[in-house]
DNA sequence: TCATTGCTTTACGTTTACGTCAACGTCAAG
DNA sequence: CTTGACGTTGACGTAAACGTAAAGCAATGA
């Protein structure tokens, strides 16, 4: 995790609170978030978010009944966000992020995420070839366009 | 049994069908295949094929009212699954096959192909920089299971 | 001749990933 | 106290991508 993440704006509520009494010092990782604050800043509906957590993909803590998203969120929303972009379906993203999450004490544990882990990368190895090509014959069919057109002008 | 109105065709593909290998005569290039050889080939269902064939994603030749395949037809097939296995929409991978198929030969044209080449490109590129992102992230968490996995051991 | 096999169309069912109300709670401002 | 901005939980709608009968020819095998 991290090799992406949007730097965002976390320092202006962390500086301000610098001098606060009456809330200890917040450091960033202490922020919270609204719904649409998030839904907002992903570029999703509140709809989507709530869609999410039906489906287990993230539980943001609740102060009564209203949700409340951490930075643990947003990281799981990141994941989330790049796995669709992928196209791979929500409930396979969800075994995804349960795999980062999971508690991997014992050795059999971590024997089984390792070849959890290499399925994955099995997976994604097979998409990015998919992509080389796609890629490869675009640039051969863009050639023989600009062929023609050379051709014509 | 009646009168055959066109015996000539429809006699060729039964038996072409029913023993291909003495049917060496024919190039490769004129072979013909059935949906449901076609379908068992490619690992969908003719139920698929023929969903392609509702959205103009492949357009088989008809004798008489049976559909029947070519190598164009394969060819299309492949740009569909790979498509597929990377995440696009059937409609979008519609406008890309349209793409590659356009007449194209005038330069107004080529230059509005050149401009989806581009969208196409951009589209690929940001799904690979997500799988680079994806395989890095999984690297290096298989290298810290791996690190617990040492200390147990 | 009859059954089987394969292809056809029509049409409704299903899953995924949300969109879209509806109806209600809550809290600060006017 | 009412209004309005957000928040909440249902519950139903929808579009994509097929699945799954149902029902019908047409050629072939027994």
């Amino acid at each position: 995790m991290g090799a992406m993440t949007t730097p965002t704006r976390e320092q202006e509520r962390a500086s301000s609170a610098r001098d606060g009494a009456e809330q200890r010092e917040r450091t960033s990782s202490d922020r919270t978030w609204t719904i649409r604050e998030i839904a907002d800043e992903f570029g999703v509906t509140h709809r989507t978010v709530r869609h999410y957590e039906d489906l287990g993909l993230i539980s943001p803590e609740r102060r009564g009944t209203t949700r409340v998203y951490h930075r643990r969120d947003r990281t799981r929303l990141n994941l989330i966000l790049r796995g669709k972009r992928l196209g791979f379906p929500l409930e396979e993203i969800r075994t995804i992020i349960d795999l980062y999450d999971r508690p991997r004490g014992k050795a059999s544990q971590l024997e089984y995420v390792l070849g959890q882990i290499d399925e994955r990368r099995e997976d994604l190895e097979q998409r990015r070839r998919d992509i080389e090509d796609a890629l490869s014959e675009l640039g051969e069919f863009e050639r023989r366009c600009r062929e023609d057109l050379d051709r014509l002008g």
